[in-house]
RNA sequence: GGCGACGUGGCCGAGUGGCUAGGCAGCGGCCUGCAAAGCCGUCCACACCGGUUCGAUUCCGGUCGUCGCCUCCA
């Protein structure tokens, strides 16, 4: 099956075409670990998470790399705030941020690499832009030359004649150059040595530095928030390329926005959740499925209303896992059944969803249905144990890929306490006293557990 | 002002030139002592105006509106 992607150059759903047969290179822009990550910045970690997870099941050899941006001008003000030294703060965010979306249960990407452990690449590819003329030494900072790269403005749609100049400075010949090394200012707690005096890298060309060193001078793949394509994208692409000859990407992978209040959620408007919060008042699958059912190029909406809506939708699911395992009851899947049948159906959906685009939506959209299906046998209550159990694995393994695979976690059976109560409540119902019935209900409830009177008897279910 | 994306039923959210998205909520039914869970059925759509077409929500043009970027931003 192929892959295909939209890419924000070419403005169009394309195949991927990987550098090496089998094999694909992720680069991912991750955040400046200047305080807290908020919910948003966890979306480019989800998404490239998971598209790792789809491109490993369909038997992708995948390599994520995902940057730190640990040195930054409001990493020194932070700091400067918190009177503490600023490369401590930024090493406290960083543990930070690994420790918050590891909370996620998607694993990490497998290189993280962060800026104060790149300071060789990134000055190498400096001195490389100075030598070959696409950049200068202006007074201990290091400009790019924006005009020596002519198609500068191609992947944002920017015409460079239309655009308001990012800041006006007598360092820079042209009011578009941006940074490639600052030199240390004053105030600054942390430089670095260089050929051009002490002082820090620009933001950009970190980036650029750091994807190169981990996945070569061509990616397949870079992906980051649909903010970050102008400026930073766009420099990326013209310092890398006009250093190698060569594209910088085969695919640029842009995620939508999240937002909150009606705005992006971001530090800056000061309407964030922060991630750590996020996940300390709901389980991290709410917050997966928020995303997964929306495609990863749309923005996404955090709000109560939407929080609950996926809640809800991993109760049916969770719901049906249940009932598939008792169903199951420990048997072996096997294949040949028409639950079986189903459930490679919507296997193949899913798989062909997310190859097209990385279609969550309709990938979920697949897992429903069977979901329906699969509990329309269970009602009729005469299924196979072993098909059953093949229709909950293929459920399982599918939302393995968004992170839901937790919703099948069995939860602890009902204490010897809620089964005596759910018994004692069988003989009042069996004696017709259905007040009693009831306080013996409402008494399961408050232990956490709801009562469910199936055909076949009373079940207890976790609320 | 420039660039880009988008406007789908009560809400969220896919998709398609003529044929079921899916989730949540509502309504009717089955099941139930009543519920819950589940199943079946069902109401509610494709911003507006033109054009192309046998036929457009789906293509083209325009209008209005929303959002993102143009400055640090996932």
């Amino acid at each position: 099956m192929t892959l295909r992607l939209y890419d924000s150059l070419r403005r169009a759903v394309c195949d991927v075409d990987p550098l090496q047969a089998g094999r694909l290179g992720l680069y991912v822009c991750g955040p400046t670990v200047y305080g807290p990550v908020h919910v948003g910045n966890a979306r480019p970690f989800v998404v490239a998470q998971t598209l790792a997870r789809h491109l490993r099941r369909q038997g992708w050899e995948v390599r994520v790399v995902s940057n730190l941006t640990d040195i930054n001008d409001k990493i020194y003000a932070a700091a400067a705030a918190e009177g503490i030294d600023s490369r401590e703060l930024a090493a406290r965010e960083a543990a930070g941020y690994l420790a918050d979306t590891s909370r996620l249960g998607l694993g990490r990407p497998d290189v993280e690499p962060k800026v104060t452990e790149s300071l060789p690449g990134i000055i190498a590819m400096t001195e490389a832009l100075i030598a070959s003329g696409h950049a200068y030494v202006s007074d201990g900072d290091v400009y790019f030359d924006v005009g020596g790269f002519p198609s500068y403005g191609a992947l944002s749609g920017q015409r460079v004649d239309e655009m308001q100049p990012e800041e006006v400075t007598a360092k820079k010949r042209a009011p578009l150059d941006f940074a490639l090394w600052k030199a240390q200012k004053p105030g600054e707690d942390a430089a670095w040595d260089s050929p051009w005096g002490p002082g820090r890298p620009g933001w950009h060309i970190e980036c650029s530095a750091m994807a190169m060193s981990a996945l070569g001078e061509e990616i397949d793949i870079h992906g980051g928030g649909i903010d970050l394509k102008f400026p930073h994208h766009e420099n990326e692409r013209a310092q890398s390329e006009a250093m190698t000859g060569r594209p910088l990407a085969r695919t640029w992978l842009h995620n939508g926005l999240l937002r909150f209040g009606g705005d992006k959620m971001s530090k800056s408007l000061g309407n964030v959740e922060r991630l750590r919060d996020a996940l300390d008042r709901m389980e991290p699958e709410t917050l997966l499925m928020l995303f997964a059912r929306a495609h990863y190029r749309s923005n996404v909406d955090y709000s109560p209303d939407s929080l609950e809506d996926a809640a809800r939708s991993n109760d049916r699911l969770r719901e049906a896992l249940r009932r598939a395992a008792r169903a199951a009851a420990d048997a072996a899947p096997a294949d040949g059944g028409p639950l079986a049948v189903a459930a490679a159906e919507a296997d193949a959906r899913f798989r062909a969803a997310l190859d097209d685009d990385f279609s969550t939506p309709e990938g979920l959209a697949a897992l429903f249905d069977l979901v329906r299906t699969l509990n329309a046998a269970l009602d009729a209550g005469d299924q196979d144990p072993a098909d059953a159990a093949r229709a909950r694995a293929v459920l399982v393994e599918c939302l393995d890929v968004v992170g839901l695979a937790g919703l099948a976690a069995a939860a602890d059976g009902p204490p010897a306490e809620a089964v005596a109560l759910m018994e004692e409540r069988e003989a009042a119902r069996a004696d017709r006293d259905f007040a009693r019935a009831d306080e013996l209900r409402d008494a399961l409830r408050d232990l956490g557990w709801a009562v469910q009177d199936l055909p076949d008897g009373p079940e207890l279910a976790p609320l």
